[in-house]
DNA sequence: ATGAAAGCGCTAACAG
DNA sequence: CTGTTAGCGCTTTCAT
C-alpha cells in the first residue's frame, strides 16, 4: 500500500508538506506542489481514509434508523435523507430495526463505539428517555417520529392536527362510524395520529368506537383483508382513516369486490399522497406529508452540529395537507 | 475518553492484557479477565471501533449502490441485502446514483480510498470493464444486473428467458402488435429483457415494432402518461410488457379512463409481484423475482471473501416465474 | 499467561 | 513556506 510517507520520499519533501498538499493548505510553493502531485499520480496513491477518519475521531457517517426499507413511506424518506447526506459529505448507514427492541438498541451502542457520527431516527419503539439513556451524549436527531423535543431534536409532521382535520371532514359529511387504522399503534407519530383522531370526535360532542381501531394495517393485503372482515359482515362502519395509501388501496379493492359503493357506502382517506392513490378506481383522497422539506432542514441541522456550529435545540413541526380526491 | 490504557493502568494489567480480554483470548487468568471487567463496567468503557478498524484494516462496511431508494423493487431488493449483511456483522453504507455516471464513480473512489470493505452493484450504466477498471483490485459484485461474470462475481435473475416467455404467452393468444417498456434501457438487466422480447417474435417469425419500445418508463404517472398516449389515438398496439407493476397499474387506470377494456381490448404484464399487482381492477399479471433467494447468497458470498475464505467466481442465474392473473 | 514495544497512516502543533 | 515530532487507540509479535 502507497502511503503518505512514500510519497514524501519519492517527492523530496516531508510527509507534512504531502499532507498539506492533500488538504490544500494554502502557502504551498507551487514547484513542491507540483513535484507532489506527480508522484501522487505516478505511484496511483489513494489516502487511508480510515487513518484520517482515526486521527480526526470521526467516521464522516450518518446512521438512519428505520423499522423497515420495504416500506413506500420509509424508503422515501431514507432516500431523501440519504441524498442530503451525501451532498453534504457524508456517508449514511441504514439500520432496519423491524420493530425490534433489541436491534434498535444495538444501533445505540454503535453510536457510542464512535462508529458513526449521529444517528437519524425515523421510528422508535423506546421512550425518550431510554434512547437518550442510550445515546449518551452522542448525537441523534429525531425525524418523522412525534417526541417531546426534550431529550433531542425533532423535525416532524403535524401528525395529531392533520389527522383531526381529515376526521373533521369525514365528520362534517355526516359519517359518524369511523375507523383508524395505523401500522403500529405504540409509536408516538401513530398517537398523535388517533389523539387527533378522537379530539375530532370529542370537538363534535361524539364518540368514537373503540372497536374500529386497528392496529398492525400497513399493507394493501392488509387493507384487503381487514375489508373482507368489514364488508362481508356489513359492518355499520361508514368509513376510515386509512393510515396509508397503500392500506387505502387495499380497502377500495375489498370494496369492489363486496359490492360496496365508494363514497357512496364508505370513505376512505388515506396518508402520504403515494401514486398508488392514483391508480385506484376511485381514486384516494390522501395526505401529503412534507418529506423533502423535513429531510433538508434535517440533514442540514445535523451536519452543522457535526462540524461544530453550535445549534440551538429545535422543535420543528410541519403541517401536512389534505388532498381530496374521489374515495371520501 | 477512556481507552484501553485507562483500563489496563486501573485494572494493574498491561494494554495486551486488556485487549485480550476484549477479544476473547483464550489462555487468560480468570483472576485478571475479572479484574480488567470489573473496571471496564466502572468506567463506562467503550472501545473506539475506528482505531480497531484502522489497525485491522478493515471498515466492516459494505456499500450498495442502487439507482434510487424511492422505488418498490430496490428499495425491497436493498432491505434484502441490508438485513442479511447486518446479520453477518456488516454495516451497509446506502449510496444512490439516480443514474449519475459521476455519482457512480465516485462510489469506486470511496472502494479504493478503503472507506467500504467491497461493494454491492444492484445497477448500472457504466460498462463492465469501465468498473473494473474504476475498482481495481478491490471486492465488487453484482446482484440484479444481469453483467458478463468476466469481471466480477454476478447473482441476477434470468431476465432474458423470463421475458421470453411472458412475451410469447401474449404472442400464443393471438396478439401481435406488442409493447416494451423500461426503466433505462441502457442497463444490462433491461437489454436483456429487450433480448427475450425481440427473440420471442423471431421464433415465431414476427416482427417486433420498434415504435413500440417505450424508454424512461417506471412509475404510475408514467404508465397513466402512456396509457393516454396510446388509447386516445386508439393505436394498434394490442398489450404490453410493462416492465413494472407500477406501470402496468397506471396503465390499467388510463385504460379505465379511456374505456379500453383489459384484457379484452389491451393486456398488460407487470414485473416483480408487488402488491400494487393485487391492488387493481383487473388485477396484474406479472413476473416474480427472486430477491431473497438472490441477496442471501450474494452476501453469504461477499462475507466469506471479506473474510479471506477462497471463493471460486461465480455467476448464479435465478429463474423468474409468471403468475398469470387477470390482466392479459 | 503476561508485558514491552513497535507500528498502522495520518494530522497538527511547534519551531524555524 | 517547510520539516520535526508526537501521538491518536488499538493489536500483535516477541520475549519472558
Amino acid at each position: 500500500m502507497v502511503t503518505i510517507y512514500d510519497i514524501a520520499r519519492l517527492s523530496g519533501v516531508s510527509k507534512s508538506t504531502v499532507s498539506r498538499v492533500l488538504n490544500n493548505h494554502p502557502y504551498i510553493s507551487t514547484e513542491n506542489r507540483m513535484k507532489v502531485e506527480k508522484v501522487i499520480e505516478e505511484l496511483n496513491y489513494v489516502p487511508n481514509s480510515i487513518a484520517k477518519q482515526f486521527r480526526q475521531k470521526q467516521t464522516k457517517c450518518i446512521g438512519i434508523l428505520v423499522p423497515d426499507l420495504n416500506h413506500p413511506y420509509f424508503s422515501q424518506l431514507v432516500s431523501s435523507i440519504s441524498s442530503e447526506c451525501n451532498r453534504k459529505g457524508f456517508k449514511t448507514v441504514v439500520h432496519q430495526t423491524f420493530s425490534s427492541k433489541k436491534l434498535e438498541r444495538e444501533v445505540y451502542t454503535q453510536l457510542r463505539n464512535k462508529e458513526l457520527d449521529g444517528i437519524i431516527l425515523t421510528s422508535s419503539l423506546l421512550s425518550e428517555e431510554e434512547i437518550a439513556e442510550c445515546t449518551q451524549k452522542n448525537l441523534l436527531v429525531a425525524c418523522n417520529e412525534d417526541f417531546s423535543g426534550n431529550y433531542f431534536d425533532v423535525f416532524c409532521l403535524n401528525e395529531e392536527n392533520v389527522t383531526f382535520e381529515a376526521t373533521t371532514y369525514l365528520l362534517n359529511k355526516g359519517l359518524t362510524k369511523i375507523g383508524f387504522c395505523s401500522d403500529n399503534i405504540d409509536t408516538p407519530s401513530q398517537q398523535a395520529r388517533l389523539r387527533g383522531f378522537i379530539l375530532a370526535h370529542d370537538k363534535k360532542g361524539l364518540n368514537h368506537t373503540k372497536d374500529y381501531i386497528f392496529n398492525q394495517i400497513s399493507t394493501v393485503e392488509n387493507g384487503i383483508t381487514l375489508g373482507l372482515r368489514l364488508f362481508k359482515n356489513r359492518l355499520e362502519i361508514e368509513g376510515i382513516i386509512a393510515g396509508s395509501d397503500f392500506v387505502a388501496a387495499g380497502l377500495i379493492k375489498s370494496a369492489e369486490i363486496h359490492d360496496i359503493k365508494i363514497p357512496q357506502d364508505f370513505s376512505v382517506i388515506g396518508f402520504d399522497n403515494h401514486p398508488i392513490s392514483l391508480a385506484t378506481t376511485p381514486q384516494v383522497s390522501t395526505i401529503c406529508n412534507r418529506i423533502k422539506d423535513m429531510s433538508n432542514d434535517l440533514v442540514d441541522h445535523m451536519a452543522n452540529k457535526i462540524n461544530g456550529k453550535k445549534q440551538i435545540p429545535v422543535k420543528k413541526i410541519y403541517n401536512g395537507k389534505i388532498i381530496i380526491r374521489e374515495s371520501n
